[in-house]
DNA sequence: TGGGCTTTGTGAACGTGTGCACGAGTGCCT
DNA sequence: AGGCACTCGTGCACACGTTCACAAAGCCCA
């Protein structure tokens, strides 16, 4: 790799090295020492080139002829994706989906701890979910300054989500996790991601409907094995 | 439009009519008759062209110098995303997660109802959630023949997901909604979907760590207006 | 030591997605 | 009726992402 620059890395690779890194990490569980670019990708679901052009993004670790070492890779990767250390997030909405995703274990588990989950509503706030007590809104800047928290998720109804947004930002939340079926309109530097339920479904029924040249429903083949080619999700 | 053959629509078109689509729904539920490319981009925030490039996969559904019929554009996409029909959908996996997803209304409200909710877990068969009654896995089949089920939603553990998801396919189901941190091997007539709440905040720690050419923590700008210049965040 | 086998790293070709720019319709006003 | 202002539909160029194919580089064994 000739320049040792900080280069950027494409946005389709930066999506992939998380699961990347989880799949290593479960070989590295298993006491797998080292890997080959194609069961990699075999594992990811995707084509070994592109494991390969993938990590050569975080430079040359790779030994030709005999492949990557896991351990070394698990550290490169959660080196560039910034996960040397935890990232507190702090829990917007305190409904179901809020109490869903606090009750979630594998999110401290995986460096993101619930530094709070804060709600508007007075009735909510006191009750504890997931081990945390749910605070007034009005506290975030606090929670936010002590706790040093880059990260807010966006768990609230669609029509306080603009609202809950922009406290977030003025709180000095930098990254925003939204799951609120809202488009959102945040100063330049936030960085936004979107999970949308609706979305993925209506999708979803799209290619259903497509499908659909012949019968809506399909009989399933029954009793027997899925007789038909099988293939890894794509994600 | 030349032809009027079943035209393929490409994949980043389909996953952002929902967004229009929702768009237009409210717009609509607030009287509005008529809408420009360049307005909808606004609240789609998306670019002009793009929205009219998409729009324009459907047929030519615009009028020059006027702009779109707002509830003639609702039926098409609708029509498009096979939502004329409802599609209903079964859970699998009655944790943290599975409740949370049958209790959240908008499922059914947007044309996706609960067809059922299975576990493996006999304790948890019975209980009633989002007014749907747990029953066990095995009953699967059943549920997805009677009830005409196509999608089938995976919110099982890790562990669970693989063999969940070949029950789904076996039972008859062609489209999976995967919950789980997961690489799903299907068959490839199957269509999979991927929300991955780890990947989703492992993607937002690497923008925050690269970000991290100054302090880690931004402090906020308090008080005041928030100074700098906004954007509708991008999906 | 040298040859063969394996697997990486990457240049190049291809495909998909984005955005500009402009011709082509349409409605409105005089 | 004619001209003007507006907005759609789309050809084209460019950017981004994917895949192929192969030289380079390392390991192993005779």
């Amino acid at each position: 790799m000739p320049d040792r620059a900080r280069r950027r890395i494409p946005d389709a690779t930066v999506s992939r090295l998380p699961v990347y890194l989880r799949i290593l990490g479960e070989q590295s569980d298993e006491g797998v020492e080292s890997i080959s670019s194609e069961r990699l990708a075999e594992l990811a679901g995707v084509n070994a080139a592109k494991v390969r052009k993938d990590l050569s993004y975080l430079g040359s670790y790779g030994t030709r002829g005999v492949g990557y070492d896991v351990d070394f890779l698990v550290y490169q990767i959660r080196r560039e994706l910034g996960l040397t250390h935890d990232w507190p997030v702090v829990i917007v909405g305190a409904g179901n989906l809020g109490q869903a995703l606090a009750g979630y274990g594998g999110f401290g588990e995986r460096g993101f701890p619930v530094a709070g989950i804060v709600d508007v509503d007075p009735s909510k706030v006191g009750s504890v979910m997931g081990g945390v007590r749910v605070r007034h809104i009005d506290e975030l800047p606090q929670i936010v300054a002590t706790k040093r928290v880059n990260i807010g998720v966006l768990a609230t109804p669609p029509a306080a989500a603009q609202e809950a947004a922009e406290r977030l930002v003025a709180a000095g939340v930098t990254s925003i996790l939204n799951f609120a079926p809202v488009v959102l309109t945040v100063p330049r530097a936030i960085e936004v991601r979107k999970v949308d339920l609706a979305v993925e479904l209506q999708i979803l029924s799209y290619h259903e409907q497509r499908r659909a040249g012949g019968a809506v429903h399909v009989v399933p083949g029954v009793g027997g094995g899925q007789g038909g080619s099988t293939r890894t999700a794509k994600a």
